[in-house]
DNA sequence: GTTAGCATGTAAGGAGTTACATGATTTT
DNA sequence: AAAATCATGTAACTCCTTACATGCTAAC
């Protein structure tokens, strides 16, 4: 039905939502903290997602005269958009479902940094698939420098190397935070930490 | 005039033709290699791309009747093509301007894919604009691991720790390459190493 | 003779960008 | 009152993808 759907930036924006209501300007700031400091996106994309979601009733515009704020008076329209329980569900949907977008740079940077609201299982198969595919790459790369007589010059050479050691340092960091989930089991659904 | 001209994947395209000629199918195979082992390019996006190359006279089609073919009798039509002297002036002018779009993961990559045939001083230039970004990214981050009394959870913060190491070894990497290329002078095009 | 792999193309659409248009409020 | 910054929005365009349509050759 709406337009723009699909993709990261909707689980971004209805992340940050989760966290506390906000307009789109505010919102675009914070996006930038999720998907990687570099990487903001244009409001050109962001007020268009905006209506597709308020159009699909995921977000609801608030009035905004809601206590603790400090007053401003009143700045120019201000559309402070909040979740819909029908949000919170499609947000809650969205990270159960670890899919194959998620194993991809983009995809699990975003992901990752909703980890705090992911339940531990979750956390796990979404670790374990960006794993696999960091693995996959890492023996793409092994093969192609293993057959080194290829007429592959030094710089082509130099960055399958660099790429390969990036690859396998990722997947020690990984390993690493596989590890420490066995460790502390917290479901992050329940033990949700204070965040405002 | 033509209709989608611009950005990396017309430099990939000229720059595997400016080492062999080449049809289509071939093309996106090689492709692969230059644009990452993973993240190969779509038929729909490279056809296009070859018809409007050549309609800007920067490639063209060879009857494929040259020697060195293994006498494949004849398959189907398969359009080979080659660069016209246009086009090499073209992909010269491409590699000697550094542009700012050459600073990014994607375009570093594709740039530094053709370093074999890049002028030495237009090397340093990438592999410095590339390092100042580098810093960039590098003391964002830092700036936001300081002030961790921000509600950053223990997700982010790793996200974050793990982004910042990437992005030293990652400028550790170029500065060894900036040393090298201060070693041994070659020029890259004229020296050009043998490549078939 | 049918499936698999080589080879070329087109149409529709998704996800984003830039550039523009507008207007309120705060600071200088 | 001019400039900066906050704030929302739209239109056109870019670059790429998916899905489809076509056809040729080799192998089973």
């Amino acid at each position: 039905m709406a337009q723009s759907r699909s993709g990261m930036l909707e689980l971004a924006v209805l992340g940050l939502l989760h966290e506390s209501p906000m307009h789109g300007y505010e919102l675009r700031k914070r996006l930038a903290g999720v998907l990687g400091p570099f990487r903001a996106i244009s409001y050109g994309s962001l007020y268009p997602c905006l209506k597709s979601l308020e159009t699909a009733g995921e977000i609801a515009p608030t009035a905004s005269i809601a206590a603790a704020e400090p007053a401003p008076a009143s700045r120019r329209a201000r559309i402070v958009y909040a979740l819909t329980p029908a949000g919170k569900e499609r947000f809650a949907t969205m990270l159960s479902d670890a899919g194959p977008i998620t194993w991809d740079d983009e995809g699990f940077g975003v992901r990752f940094a909703f980890f705090g609201r992911t339940d531990a299982d979750v956390r796990r198969r979404i670790l374990e698939g960006r794993r696999s595919r960091l693995e996959e790459r890492a023996a793409l790369m092994r093969a192609s420098l293993a057959r080194t007589r290829e007429r592959l010059d030094t710089y082509t050479l130099e960055l399958q190397r660099h790429g390969l050691e990036s690859a396998e340092r990722e997947v020690r960091w990984i390993d690493d935070l596989l590890a420490g989930e066995s460790g502390s089991r917290e479901s992050g659904s329940s033990t949700t930490q204070p965040n405002e």
